[in-house]
RNA sequence: GCCCACGUAGCUCAGUCGGUAGAGCACAUUCUUGGUAAGAAUGAGGUCAUGGGUUCAAGUCCCAUCGUGGGCUCCA
């Protein structure tokens, strides 16, 4: 967000010292307020408070009232050191904060700030007095529930969300920034371009693809196939449920059974749907005897799974109870790890490329303190890891001790327009189910050995994948992507015939397209074709019928002009083909 | 799951103090046949999320359930 007077620190400080007033704020409005913590964050701040009633939206505005005439009052910040003796006292009435200081290390010298009434323990640093914030850069955004230190057996405190910059014109531009991540929430455009819906009647977290949706998401399948083939994967389908006999042997009734629905009763015989695929692939793998001449195998599938999601966490496309995994086993053997990791790696962030992601971050997760398998395979199994984002110089984060129980892994996140990340990519290893499932392979030396097994999901969910892919397009999806690449319009009824012989060349070319024959106006029908993003509005009247031509407006508002069919085929093809994601 | 808010026509939303439900868009029909973002008229469309309660009377007040939204926690 724009260029600075003041570093970043500097921001994180006014923000901190905003908390501050807020608190000041809101003690004022409940003088026996319990205060929680109130920190800086990314873009803001916000405050937890324990309050005699919930508050509403005018509270918010009285609060954010108050805030402004502390900051026009210039009341001066005090650092003052105090001894643990003094500070239980200070805070004697405040639970949470003796909680803090009770769990602070003896050592830490304590410090609290204190501006007109409000008192608050605080490492600090903050603004000398409030006047150094701004009135106009300031707003309150939201009230949330939030546990105390995140847990839910613990109380349930009231937080306020809080923004402030450095002045008016930032917080207008982040203001702008909020409204257009609202423009281009996916659940909205789902809903106004036709693209998907979810019933509460038939189940919450349950996606419905309509059409449109459909058609994109065939596309991003045939593309996904197409381009694991040649990749040297193969695909496979397995069953959606699975004998409780499965996923004990896996271990998922051990350690995912919360994420698992209940099982159905199949002739006495509990079955459940599934939450992965791993065992089903696994299956196959045991299905005759395997030796290291036919490893490596990269197994592939669109396999839908069910997870159980607590209510409160779905979320349109992004998060739900059923969705399909672009999933693969690769299996291998010690050698291969290392290639192996790298193509999966550079496979990722080509297809990352093709859909119009070019900026992916890694995280690379390491052995955590409970973990299973022998340390020489994690050792392995991290060092190819990690040589892999090194050999393609990809930025990288370090997640000591983060990775699963069963095996390291890396995380790519990818960025949107809109600079947000979303994690999307897994490449995990396993070394929990090779050994539970005592999967093995005949070596050179003619004795059994166990593989290397590493899950990798690319795009992660379709559902979520779509649901991003949404937000980053604004639902202008490239031509490529987009569920209806041109809508013929025309202009009188006259010219309906000529429409439709245009909609049946570009039919034999491949191309989506639609005749508006609907007894609208030329302008009605633009119109709409517009609000449905819909790339090429070929328009055509009597000179068109005439020359063989179609008048072509791009949805950027650009008119091209009058050119043959032929032509736009052409240009629409070698875009398609390229998959060109700028271009029209 | 928990806290708060919300649920009225396909969509977006009005609906005052409890007194027989409204608009715009979309849809249908008719007229209009138009050259790059809305031509006009008419019409149809609602068990006010569901179930219960209070009341002479409930879209409106109360309770429960389901769902949605903002968060907490977790994750694809």
């Amino acid at each position: 967000m724009g260029g600075s007077i003041m570093s970043a620190d500097e921001l994180e400080v006014l923000r901190h010292s905003a908390a501050h007033v807020m608190a000041e704020a809101v003690l004022k409005l409940f003088p026996d307020a319990k205060f929680g913590i109130g920190p800086a964050i990314e873009n803001g701040f916000y405050y937890d408070f324990d309050l005699p009633r919930p508050l509403t939206p005018e509270d918010l505005e009285e609060i954010k009232s108050l805030m402004k005439e502390s900051i026009k009052a210039r009341i001066p910040f005090e650092r003052q050191e105090i001894s643990r003796e003094e500070a239980r006292e200070l805070f004697d009435d405040q639970p949470y904060k003796l909680e803090l200081i009770k769990d602070m290390p003896e050592d830490e010298t304590l410090t609290v700030y204190r501006h007109a009434d409000f008192v608050d323990l605080c490492r600090g640093p903050h603004v000398e007095h409030t006047s150094q914030l701004k009135a106009n850069a300031l707003d309150l955004l939201s009230i949330a529930g939030a546990y105390w230190r995140g847990d839910e057996n613990r109380p349930m405190l009231q937080r306020i969300y809080g923004t402030i910059w450095r002045d008016k014109t930032e917080l207008q531009a982040y203001l702008e920034h909020l409204k257009e991540i609202e423009r281009r929430d996916h659940r909205r455009l789902g809903q106004e371009l036709d693209l998907y819906s979810t019933h509460e009647e038939a189940g919450a977290g349950l996606v419905y693809w309509h059409p449109k949706g459909g058609r994109i998401r065939t596309t991003i399948e045939d593309f996904w196939r197409q381009r694991h083939y040649q990749s040297g994967y193969e695909l496979l389908y397995t069953p959606h449920i699975g004998r409780e006999w499965l996923w004990q042997t896996s271990g998922h009734l051990g350690f995912y059974e919360e994420g698992m629905y209940s099982p159905l009763d199949i002739e006495g015989q509990n079955y459940y749907l599934k939450p992965m695929n791993c065992p089903f692939h696994i299956l196959v793998y045991q299905t005759k005897r395997r030796s290291y001449r036919e490893l490596p195998l990269r197994w592939a599938e669109l396999g839908t799974v069910y997870r159980y999601e607590r209510s409160g966490v779905l979320h349109g496309l992004l998060r739900v109870r059923g969705f399909t995994q672009d999933d693969a086993h690769i299996i291998c053997t010690p050698e291969q790890i290392e290639g192996e990791i790298l193509g999966v790696l550079r496979f990722s962030l080509a297809i990352w490329r093709d859909f119009g992601f070019a900026d992916v971050h890694a995280y690379l997760a390491t052995r955590p303190e409970k973990a299973v398998g022998e340390p020489e395979r994690w050792d392995q199994a991290t060092e190819a890891l990690r040589t892999a984002l090194e050999i393609e110089g990809l930025d990288y984060d370090l997640d000591e001790g983060g990775g699963a129980f069963y095996g390291p892994k890396i995380d790519l996140k990818i960025k949107d327009a809109l600079g947000r990340e979303w994690q999307m990519t897994t490449i995990q290893f396993d070394f929990n189910e090779p050994e539970r499932f005592d999967m093995t392979y005949t070596g050179a030396d003619g004795r059994d050995h166990r593989p290397y097994m590493v899950h990798r999901a690319l795009l992660g969910s379709l559902e979520r994948f779509f649901g991003v892919l949404i937000e980053h397009y604004a639902g202008a999806f490239p031509l490529w992507l987009a569920p209806v690449q041109a809508r013929i319009i025309p202009i009188a009824d006259r010219h309906v015939e000529y429409a439709r012989e245009v909609a049946a060349k570009l039919a034999q070319a491949n191309l989506i397209a639609e005749v508006d024959d609907s007894g609208e106006r030329m302008n009605a029908k633009i119109r709409r074709a517009q609000m449905e993003k819909i790339p090429y509005m070929l328009v055509l009247g009597d000179r068109e019928a005439e020359d063989g031509t179609v008048s072509v407006r791009l949805r950027t508002e650009e008119n091209l002009g009058a050119m043959p069919v032929d032509d736009l085929i052409a240009r629409a093809q070698e875009l398609i083909a390229s998959r060109n994601n700028r271009d029209l």
